[in-house]
DNA sequence: TTTTTATATTGCAATATTACGATATAGATT
DNA sequence: AATCTATATCGTAATATTGCAATATAAAAA
């Protein structure tokens, strides 16, 4: 198959996935580095600062923006990327606030 | 191609995206919720729990042993599964402390 | 020892991801 | 207008993931 069958698990699980799949990757790993390092919008830098060709970055540009952890802002014939607050605030209660487990057992 | 550029990245981002990856599904998510749920060592109800076929979860679950994100411990012929804390921390820690920007743009 | 129970492995089909050359688009510059 | 610069899209090859039926394994129960 190759297929994920979404619709048997919650909205919240699939959310959850999702955002986990966009970060998935070491380029995109990368890209939100720099993003966050910058702390601002960032236009062709990204190109430059990663060792991908420009088609790929393009490509993981477009993951994280359609994960909604990075947007773009036209900038004359540029475009300009940052962080999505919100979505990326999200992420980090969703992985960093869970409860302690305490493992009676293992 | 299909094969990501590991080489190219730091170990820092390569860890980051490997532990997101084995999220990034939502049986994966489900399990990781189910185990932190009843905060203990579980054998056959993840299988009961879930709604796929055993070999599939059986393979979801080698995949989260091998990200370090649970572990199985043998007791007589079934194997409990339960989450490996340190690795969990890793994530949380990874994912939620990451400093508050402060985008001056978009 | 045969059978049952719990889990893993194999093999395979369907689909998704990664990477990039070639090309398109669109605003800026000359 | 012609060219340059920045980015996106298309097409395609290589590889990875998902899901499951069939089968294997191994301890427990009968």
């Amino acid at each position: 198959m190759g297929i994920t069958k979404t619709d048997l698990f919650t909205e919240n699980q699939n959310e959850v996935a999702m955002l986990a799949k966009a970060i998935a990757h070491p380029a995109r790993v990368a890209i939100i580095e720099y993003l966050l390092k910058v702390n601002a919008c960032i236009c062709n830098d990204i190109v430059n600062e990663l060792p991908l060709a420009q088609p790929t970055i393009s490509q993981h540009l477009k993951e994280l923006k359609n994960a909604g952890i990075i947007k773009g802002n036209i900038e004359g014939n540029a475009i300009c990327y940052c962080i999505n607050e919100p979505v990326f605030s999200k992420i980090q209660g969703l992985f960093g606030a869970v409860l302690p487990t305490n493992n009676k057992c293992c």
